[in-house]
RNA sequence: UGGGGGAUCUGCUAAUGGUAGGCGAGAUGAUUUUGGAUCAUCGGGUCCAGGUUCGAAUCCUGGUCCCCCAGCCA
C-alpha cells in the first residue's frame, strides 16, 4: 500500500470514527494572478485526495479584494486546474457571492457583543496593535454600544463615510501573544467595483473573516493552506465558534512547494512580468502552469512531480532535476523521435551521387513499437551538428574527426576525408566518404563504428527558430534574496535560428512534442510558430552523459 | 524580544516504541544504430546532550539551528 501523508491520516481517522461521512475540499485560489507550480501542489492534494476518499473538491475564487482582482485570471486559473487533469462539476464559487451571508455573519457578531466600528486610521490602528514584545491597546471606540456598532457597520455598507474612515473590528484580545487576535479587521471601506458585484458595495470582508465562513457555507470538511496561516488558525476557529455557522470545516496546514533556481509567490511572478523580465504570464522559463504547459511540461509530468515530493510540515526546496526526471520519463514513452540539427554544419558525402534520393527507415519510438516508422531523405549533401565534429578531439569523443568513421543515424557510415575553413579558420564544410555496405546497421567486415550522430538531407531540410531555455535565477533560492530580480539569469533564454529539421516536422500541430533525437524534447510553440516559420521550445535537454564526462575533465 | 511551526542520506520523503526504506541526484558496470532509454550494483542519514525502556528517529528533559507572524493583502 502507498504510504499516506498526515493530512489524509486525518481524513482517515475521520472517516473511521464517523466525523465525516464523506469529505469536501476546496482549492482557492485569488484571481490576481496566474496559478503556478507551487499551487499545482495544491490542487493535487486537494482534487486528489477528493478522488481517493470518494469526496468533492470545490474551486473557489478567494475574491475579497477588488484591488487586485481581475476576471482575466479566473478564466486563466479555470484553464489551468482543467489542464492539469482536474473537475470541480458544479462546485465553482466564489467568495463575493457570499457577501450578503458574509455581512449577516457580521451583523451577528456585532449583535453578540463579538465585533465593534473602530474610527482610528490605519497608522493608529498599527500602533494600538503593539509589537510581539508589548500587548496592544484597547481602541477608544471599542466600547461602544451595539445599537450604535449596528448603525455604524450598516451605514458603512450604505456609502456613508468616506474610504478607509472606518473598519469592524472582531473583539477579540488587544493582549493576546498571537497578532491575529488582537482585534482584526474583519470589514474594510473601499469604494471600487468588483468583477463579480459591480459597484453594490463599498464594504469588503477580509480573508481571515471569509475564509473560515465561506468554508463553512459550503461544508468543506479538511480547509487545507499553507504553513503561513498557522498563526492564523485560532482565529479561523473564533469566526466558526463565534457565528451561526452550519457547519465546522477543520484548517490543516502544508508546506508549500518551492523549487530551486525560480520562484514561486504569485506577487514576485507578477513583477517579473511587470518590470518585462518575462514575455508574460505564459514566457516557458516561468514555473506558472501556463508556462510550463507552453514549455513543453506534460499535466502528467507534474502531478507525477507533486506525488513524489509528498506532503509534509518542512520547508523545503525541491530541486529541479526531480521535475526534469518527471517530463523524461513521461515523454519518453510518448514523444515521437525527430531528427533535428540545431547548429547546423554542411556535409557533402563526395561519392554520393548528385540526384540520388536513399529513403532509409527511421522508429519513430524505440520505447513504443505501435507508434510506427518514417521515411527519411538521405542526399549528397546533408547537415551535421557543429558540435559532433571535432578537429582535435578529446580522448573518448566518439564523433566525427578527420579521418574518423562515425554512423549516420539509421543510415551509412562516413568517413572523414577533408575539412574546409573559411578565412577566419572556422570549420564550414567537410567532405566525406560514404560506405554503403553499411546499412542497417550492419559492417560487413565487422569493424566497431561507436559513433553515431543525427543529420538532416540539406536538400529537403525545413528551417525553424528553436528556443533554449536555461534556469531563470543564477541562485539556488531567489525568493530569500534582498531583492530577487537582481539575480534574474540574463542567458535563461538562448534562441538559435536557422535550424535544419527533418521535413515530417513541417506539418506538426502547435503545441505538439517531440524527442529530437540525441537532443532532448521540444515542442511547437503555441504562441509564435508559424507555418511557414516554425518555433520550437526545448522543454527539457536529454541527459547527457557526454556533457558529465567533459564537465568531470574539464 | 512574545507567539506559532519545523529539523531523517547531497535534495524530497517514509518508518506512528521493534530490521532506518523509497524516489531524485551521484558513482560503477551490462546492454544499446540516441553518449538517450532500460537493467544491475554501490556509496550515503535520524540536529546536539542527557534520561525512560529489553529496545528510541519515535516518549521525557535541556539545548542548538531554521521558517512564519506586527497589511484596511491572501
Amino acid at each position: 500500500m502507498e504510504p499516506t501523508n498526515f493530512i489524509e491520516d486525518i481524513i482517515i481517522e475521520d472517516l473511521k470514527t464517523g466525523k465525516h461521512k464523506s469529505i469536501v475540499t476546496r482549492f482557492p485560489p485569488e484571481p490576481n494572478g496566474y496559478l503556478h507550480i507551487g499551487h499545482a501542489k495544491s490542487i493535487c492534494l486537494n482534487f486528489g485526495l477528493a478522488e481517493e476518499y470518494d469526496g468533492v473538491c470545490h474551486l473557489r475564487f478567494d475574491d475579497t479584494d477588488p484591488a487586485s482582482e481581475d476576471p482575466e485570471f479566473v478564466e486563466a486559473i479555470k484553464r489551468d486546474v482543467k489542464w492539469l487533469g482536474f473537475d470541480w462539476g458544479d462546485n465553482l464559487f466564489h467568495a463575493a457571492d457570499y457577501f450578503e451571508a458574509l455581512y449577516e455573519f457580521a451583523v451577528e457578531l456585532i449583535e453578540n457583543g463579538n465585533a465593534y466600528v473602530d474610527d482610528l486610521s490605519p497608522e493608529e490602528i498599527r500602533k494600538y496593535r503593539g509589537s510581539w514584545t508589548e500587548p496592544g491597546k484597547n481602541s477608544p471606540y471599542r466600547e461602544r454600544s451595539i445599537e450604535e456598532n449596528l448603525d455604524l457597520f450598516k451605514r458603512m455598507r450604505a456609502g456613508e463615510f468616506p474610504d478607509g474612515a472606518k473598519v469592524l473590528r472582531a473583539k477579540i484580545d488587544m493582549g493576546s501573544p498571537n497578532m491575529n487576535m488582537r482585534d482584526p479587521i474583519i470589514y474594510r471601506i473601499k469604494r471600487m467595483p468588483h468583477h463579480r458585484t459591480g459597484d453594490d458595495w463599498v464594504i469588503y470582508p477580509m480573508y481571515d473573516f471569509a475564509h473560515p465562513l465561506s468554508d463553512a457555507l459550503e461544508h468543506i470538511t479538511h480547509s487545507i493552506c499553507t504553513l503561513e496561516f498557522e498563526d492564523n488558525r485560532p482565529l479561523y476557529d473564533w469566526f466558526l465558534e463565534n457565528t451561526s455557522v452550519p457547519s465546522r470545516p477543520r484548517q490543516i496546514e502544508f508546506a508549500r512547494l518551492n523549487l530551486a533556481y525560480t520562484i514561486t509567490s504569485k506577487r514576485r511572478l507578477a513583477r517579473l512580468v511587470e518590470l518585462g523580465h518575462v514575455g508574460g504570464w505564459d514566457d516557458p522559463r516561468v514555473p506558472t502552469i501556463a508556462g510550463l504547459k507552453r514549455r513543453g511540461y506534460t499535466p502528467e509530468s507534474i502531478r507525477d512531480l507533486c506525488e513524489r515530493v509528498g506532503v509534509a510540515k518542512n520547508n523545503s526546496l525541491v530541486d529541479m532535476a526531480m521535475l526534469e526526471h518527471c517530463v523524461r520519463e513521461d515523454l519518453n514513452k510518448r514523444a515521437p523521435r525527430r531528427m533535428a540539427v540545431l547548429r547546423p554544419l554542411k556535409v557533402v558525402i563526395e561519392n554520393f551521387p548528385e540526384d540520388k534520393v536513399v529513403e532509409v527507415e527511421a522508429i519513430n519510438n524505440p520505447e513504443d513499437p505501435s507508434m510506427g516508422k518514417r521515411k527519411l531523405p538521405l542526399t549528397r549533401e546533408i547537415y551535421i551538428e557543429q558540435e559532433d565534429f571535432m578537429e582535435d578531439p578529446p580522448r573518448r569523443y566518439r564523433r566525427l574527426a578527420p579521418g574518423r568513421e562515425v554512423r549516420l543515424r539509421y543510415g551509412y557510415v562516413i568517413k572523414c576525408e577533408d575539412v574546409i575553413k573559411n578565412d577566419e579558420g572556422e570549420v564550414v564544410e567537410l567532405r566525406v566518404s560514404c560506405d554503403f555496405d553499411t546499412l542497417g546497421g550492419k559492417t560487413p567486415d565487422g569493424r566497431k563504428v561507436r559513433g553515431i550522430i543525427h543529420w538532416v538531407s540539406a536538400e529537403h531540410a525545413v528551417d525553424a527558430e528553436v528556443r533554449l531555455y536555461d534556469r531563470l535565477f543564477t541562485v539556488e533560492n531567489p525568493a530569500e534574496r534582498e531583492d530577487f530580480v537582481d539575480y534574474v539569469n540574463p542567458k535563461s533564454l538562448e534562441i538559435l535560428t536557422g535550424c535544419k529539421l527533418e521535413p515530417s516536422l513541417k506539418d506538426g500541430a502547435l503545441g505538439s512534442f517531440y524527442q529530437f533525437e540525441r537532443q532532448g524534447y521540444f515542442c511547437i510553440d503555441t504562441e509564435d510558430s508559424k507555418p511557414d516559420s516554425l518555433v520550437f521550445n526545448r522543454t527539457v535537454a536529454l541527459r547527457d552523459t557526454w556533457a558529465k564526462i567533459q564537465q568531470r575533465n574539464g
